[in-house]
DNA sequence: ATACCTGTTTCCCG
DNA sequence: CCGGGAAACAGGTA
């Protein structure tokens, strides 16, 4: 379930075994969440260090561990964190488990979208680096919005706010949730949003991603009741607002939820 | 059985 | 070269 908050909670699972020693290392070498990764070097990397640290910017998450090892996290769709006792027993689609010897900090990934990858190095790795700014970070603007939904003036404006580029963390639900606090309906077309239009999205972005991280991302709960994503998952939902009756059909490659009475296309 | 899914990458088209 | 869209990845669930 990992965008910006459900990300941001499932790292701070593995927060009880930081400052502790990895003294075992077990990896499932044929999950896809491996590729482009050497697997060997992993196991060893890993093994016998401490996790230091960890951190987390938009959907990535980062584990930085004793010997300038590094260890980048991504869920995918369905990858998920947790611990278990020092003696669990991996079981199918674990991909990673890191064994202390007080308890066992656990990746799993039954769709394997998800990716792990490692690096060594003093300083953290470039691919992290070099990451766009988080939409939760002072560094995203107004003008990063204008100026994707001005590059993008064809595409839908809820594929745009998919588009990590631009909006670092945002997700599906995310996405519509956004949207249908600006009225703005999901298949309008960027190039026609206007300035104050483009305005309320930055700020909508903004408060539906701290609303989040304040309900989901600290103990991983739902977002608050109102909340568009308590009616969007299936048909037959009622917009909150309205209570008049949603629609869900694919819009720029995925599933979206809006309220046709009050998400108008600009 | 069939369709659907909170994500990203790759491929193809104009 | 680019922007845009569809398909692919893989397995669980309804």
């Amino acid at each position: 379930m990992p965008e910006l908050a459900e990300v941001a909670y499932a790292c701070s699972l593995w927060k009880p075994g930081i400052n502790k020693q990895i003294i075992k290392v077990y990896l499932n070498k044929s999950s896809r969440v491996f590729r482009g990764c050497d697997t060997e070097l992993l196991a060893q990397g890993i093994a016998a260090k401490i996790l230091k640290q960890s951190s987390t910017h938009g959907k990535q998450m980062l584990f930085q561990f004793s010997g300038d090892r590094w260890l980048g996290l991504h869920l995918g769709m369905t990858g998920s964190l947790s611990m278990g006792p020092s003696s669990y027993q991996p079981v199918k689609h674990d991909a990673l488990v890191l064994y202390q010897s007080k308890a066992s900090l656990i990746f799993k990934d039954p769709r394997q979208f998800g990716k792990i990858r490692l690096h060594l190095g003093k300083t953290s790795p470039s691919w992290w680096d070099d990451l766009p700014p988080s939409i939760l970070s002072k560094e995203f603007k107004k003008q990063t919005v204008l100026k994707a939904l001005l590059k993008h003036a064809k595409r839908p404006v809820k594929a745009l706010l998919l588009d990590q580029r631009y909006f670092q963390g945002m997700g599906n639900w995310m996405a519509d949730e956004v949207l249908w606090r600006t009225g703005i309906h999901p298949a309008s077309r960027c190039g026609q949003i206007d300035e104050t239009a483009a305005n309320d999205l930055f700020t909508k972005i903004l408060f539906v991603a701290k609303g989040a991280m304040k309900s989901v991302g600290e103990n991983g709960g739902d977002p608050p009741k109102g909340w568009l994503f308590h009616a969007r998952w299936k048909d037959g939902g009622v917009c909150p607002k309205t209570g008049k009756n949603l629609r869900r059909e694919k819009i720029g490659g995925r599933t979206s939820c809006w309220c046709p009475d009050s998400q108008k296309f600009s």
